[in-house]
DNA sequence: ATGCGTTTGTGAACGTGTGCACAAAGATGG
DNA sequence: CCATCTTTGTGCACACGTTCACAAACGCAT
């Protein structure tokens, strides 16, 4: 194991923030294999378990200390304890949630948060509507109270399912309430001073990813071949290359790249 | 016809992964702008706005070829043409989503989802109380229907929003029937065959991912030193380190790596 | 003790992603 | 047509992440 490497001078210690990633699935892995009463893992079982290669498994490990034992495996209750405490999760860790909608009502009611040393402080609406009544058990409070209660509660994370037009703003006085780290469920990029960790959950982005990876499924290319690429891109000379582009935009052809071209290149 | 460069067995074709993570950004950011009639943008605006490094934007533009002129910048209407067509958004992808409990009543509730090409074919689930009732104007059908629903309106995307235990189950049942891209809110490793594509929304690892680094910036270290190493060192014979990870075993103790054994070890 | 089968921990090779920095392309004005 | 100014597209170097493959470590049986 020797020591941390040290020699470079990005990351001298610390945890690769791909590992990082992968520890809440492992942890959820090594949860359930404690609930059977499972005593030890093997880093393929486990891998299997989380879904990973086990030697990645065994390398994200290694990042920890050295756990586990040569020959037998992991010790599944004292590798959930490590994990647990690496990720912070020894510790209780309230947090609020600005939006009470649809989104917001969900994510109130989610049993697993809580299981997880996630304890919902408040919920917050800026809605004299929505303000007074009740999710999950918890009143929805109004927004005025947001500043107290972070203070009071020492609330360092803050989920946000506003609107997207309120996002910005409402994470600006969670940061300046004294909220570091911002789960964001509003399609909005989020500015924040250094020191505030964002994380955002998109669902619309996931859509389009799939959907990304559905049109090469059934359209274009044959699953895996060498695939035939179009021509234009590398070589085409100046001037030619600035009419095309005029042409395009004024248009609204399409050109250049993919399955487009196959056909005509020019219009003309 | 030419062909890709060809040189790598990886990836002959195609456009990187986390470029592909990104376009969806880069077209919101876009229709804002078509939105308030902006003609043309530059890499450096639209990289601001997207929240990315403008190097990085042109890059991943470059894959896509060479739209944008030197001196001005992109056209906002064409790009968001390219992008959209590059994604496959230029067509309908009907969408069912199974499980509506809470989070899927809010997921049919969602506006943006239809935005963008997207369109609820159905919602679906096993409950006999649910069954027959309306989300967001339509109705509940029941998990018979499945089949028919996902062959007959060519359904390939699936959200499954069931408890973790009836997840893998909806899955295969969802791959059966002809889906092969599935987004999955539950808590699961899901199992697929090959040419079926996964993404998983998992807000107990984001808030895990956060409280790992909330932790640091509180807690531990002094935010950059070398860092002290705990003891154990290189060189321990074999025997001792054998007893040393018996003993964390039996103990629950810590060891190892890190700040661990800062305060007490064990709680005896 | 010694040997054997198993499994970890990690060095090293490779692949992927990021960001700098700059030549070349184009706009614009004379 | 030339000079100048802006901005793209990309070569390059480096950081980060993944995977292979294997020696060393360990349990266990003899
Ligand atoms: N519903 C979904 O499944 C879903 C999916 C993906 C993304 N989102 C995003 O999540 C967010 C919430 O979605 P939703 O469907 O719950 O919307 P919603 O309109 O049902 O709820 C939004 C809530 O935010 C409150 N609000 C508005 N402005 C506020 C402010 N300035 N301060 C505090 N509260 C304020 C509103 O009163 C409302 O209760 C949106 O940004 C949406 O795009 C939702
Ligand atoms: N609510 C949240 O904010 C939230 C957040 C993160 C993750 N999740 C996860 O999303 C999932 C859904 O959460 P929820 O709060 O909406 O739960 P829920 O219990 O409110 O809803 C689950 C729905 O699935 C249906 N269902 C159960 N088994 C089914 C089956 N075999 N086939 C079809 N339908 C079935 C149930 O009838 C119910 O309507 C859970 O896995 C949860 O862990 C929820």
């Amino acid at each position: 194991m020797r020591r941390t490497p040290v020699g470079r001078q990005t990351r001298a210690r610390g945890i690769p923030e791909a590992t990082v990633a992968r520890l809440p699935l492992y942890l959820r892995a090594l949860t359930a294999l404690s609930e059977r009463s499972v005593p030890t893992v093997s880093s393929e079982e486990l891998a299997a378990a989380a879904g990973v290669n086990s030697a990645k498994l065994r390398k994200d490990f290694s990042y920890l200390g050295s756990y586990g034992t040569r020959g037998v495996g992991y010790d599944v209750e004292y590798l959930v304890y490590q994990i647990s405490r690496e990720l912070g999760l020894t510790q209780d860790w309230p947090v609020v949630i600005v939006g009470i909608g649809n989104l917001g009502h969900a994510l109130a009611n989610y049993g697993g948060f809580a299981s997880r040393g996630f304890r919902v402080a408040a919920l917050l609406d800026a809605d004299p509507n929505v303000v007074g009544s009740t999710a999950a058990g918890l009143p929805v409070r109004h927004m005025d109270e947001l500043e107290s209660i972070v203070a009071g509660q020492h609330v360092s994370i803050g989920v946000i399912t506003t609107p997207p037009g309120a996002a910005q703003q409402v994470c600006d006085r969670l940061v300046e309430a004294g909220v570091t780290s911002i789960l964001n469920f509003a399609p909005t990029v989020l500015n924040v001073p250094d020191g505030v960790d964002v994380r955002k959950v998109d669902l619309s982005i996931e859509l389009q990813i799939l959907a990304f990876h559905e049109q090469r499924k059934s359209g274009e290319e044959p699953e895996e071949g060498p695939i035939e690429e179009p021509p234009v891109r590398e070589r085409t000379p100046g001037p030619v290359r600035a009419a095309a582009a005029k042409l395009r935009r004024a248009a609204g052809g399409k050109d250049t790249k993919g399955d487009s071209d196959r056909q005509a290149v020019l219009p003309a």
